[in-house]
DNA sequence: TCAAAAGTGTTTGCTATACACCCATGA
DNA sequence: TCATGGGTGTATAGCAAACACTTTTGA
């Protein structure tokens, strides 16, 4: 089958930046390419946009493939078409922004079969196309929203510590914060509620247990 | 002539949000659509991406050849995607956000010949597409940004008095803007600097000339 | 001399930061 | 009882906001 046009139109894809947070580190799952070019290569998840497919759809649907995640954080980042960004055709590639909370990672992604793997952020391999930019502007985007914003609940499990959530903020920005003023700051934010229960997890005084109160809307807070 | 792909390839666009300051006003540039579908519409300038041609490349000459700015600030805004946004064909449109200094406009988008006109942003017609959408979400970054980073300053002249300013800080927030502060809190970021000139125009005190330092670079200033 | 906009400092309140000790638990 | 991380309050500094009068000019 083929389709045939007057003028010559673009290839479109989506490519998809999934942060997520394991073993006290920032993530990004990244996937190995099985075809040329870059055959061998690590490479953004993402693929062509359906003729009759919306683009945030496409996102989803490739989040979906590649994590198993069904909702999680989605946005749209921005749209890179340098010419020569892809060797066989003009590509135009709409990038998106996705964070999933760290215990909703489904098998077939967590394990490193198929050529799927969570990297850490700051030690990525060699990327295909240009890969590399989309990320670096995903986690420029990630560290601005941190501030002001209420995006990194987004990386929390249902329930959490307010550690879990300061590490969080301490993972990503690379720098220790303080924990007083951070949960005087979070709470006046009037966006977690404690569940009431307690996590006992070693020698030391149990942690309160808290819940994201809107789980699915990230606000602005500044 | 024609193209032939093996999978169906959506049409990529560039619409171009431009505003200027005139008049006391905030005004966005539109034409009208001499084609179908919309035909007689007002709509947001642009077309097709060249399939030789990067993004910013392709807006850069719509504004040329719409407003006959050569340069002015340009800033890719998000990519409308929707499947429905157009009745012909799929058409992906990559959104830009233009700013160009009051005085730089020349005279083929100044006046209305050819269908293309100025609107005041708080006034505007019935546009074509998806276009009223891209305007909001257009002015909505120009009003954040205005917050902090010294954008406001693509919209000046080459010389201006701190009332020009501070009147395009009112006239875009719609709010008045204290005189002490504002000239306070603009001379700290050491962004512009005295001609030595005066600007005498009515029966008050001069006012004293200024200059953007850096004209073609946005700070960001929080 | 009057009307109109330009120019300029100080006070106040609020927000952000710095900082240290006791608590509850498991081993 | 000791080591470990959890929990909490106060004092200070820096920034943002409120606020009014004098200056210079053209008519």
């Amino acid at each position: 089958m083929a389709f045939t046009y007057e003028h010559p139109h673009p290839a479109v894809t989506v490519d998809i930046c999934v942060f997520t947070i394991r073993s006290d580190e920032l993530k990004v799952l990244l996937i190995k390419r099985a075809l040329d070019p870059f055959l061998g290569s690590w490479a953004l998840p993402g693929g062509f946009v359906g003729i009759d497919e919306d683009l945030d759809a496409a996102a989803a649907r490739e989040l979906r493939e590649e994590t198993g995640v069904e909702t999680g954080y989605l946005e749209q980042l921005c749209t890179f078409g340098r010419v020569d960004r892809d060797p066989r055709e003009r590509v135009i590639s709409v990038a998106y922004f996705a964070l999933i909370p760290s215990d909703a990672i489904e098998i077939r992604a967590a394990t490193d079969a198929e050529g799927v793997g969570w990297f850490t952020a700051s030690e990525l391999p060699p990327l295909a196309f240009d890969h590399r930019a989309i990320l670096d502007a995903a986690f420029e985007r990630l560290l601005g929203k941190l501030q002001y914003s209420t995006i990194a609940f987004q990386l929390l499990p249902e329930t959490f510590t307010m550690s879990d959530l300061r590490h969080i903020y301490e993972v990503i920005t690379g720098k220790p914060v303080d924990t007083r003023n951070f949960s005087k700051q979070i709470l006046s934010l009037d966006a977690i509620e404690e569940t009431g229960d307690m996590r006992r997890d070693g020698p030391h005084r149990p942690a309160k247990l808290y819940r994201v109160l809107e789980r699915d809307t990230v606000r602005i807070t500044k």
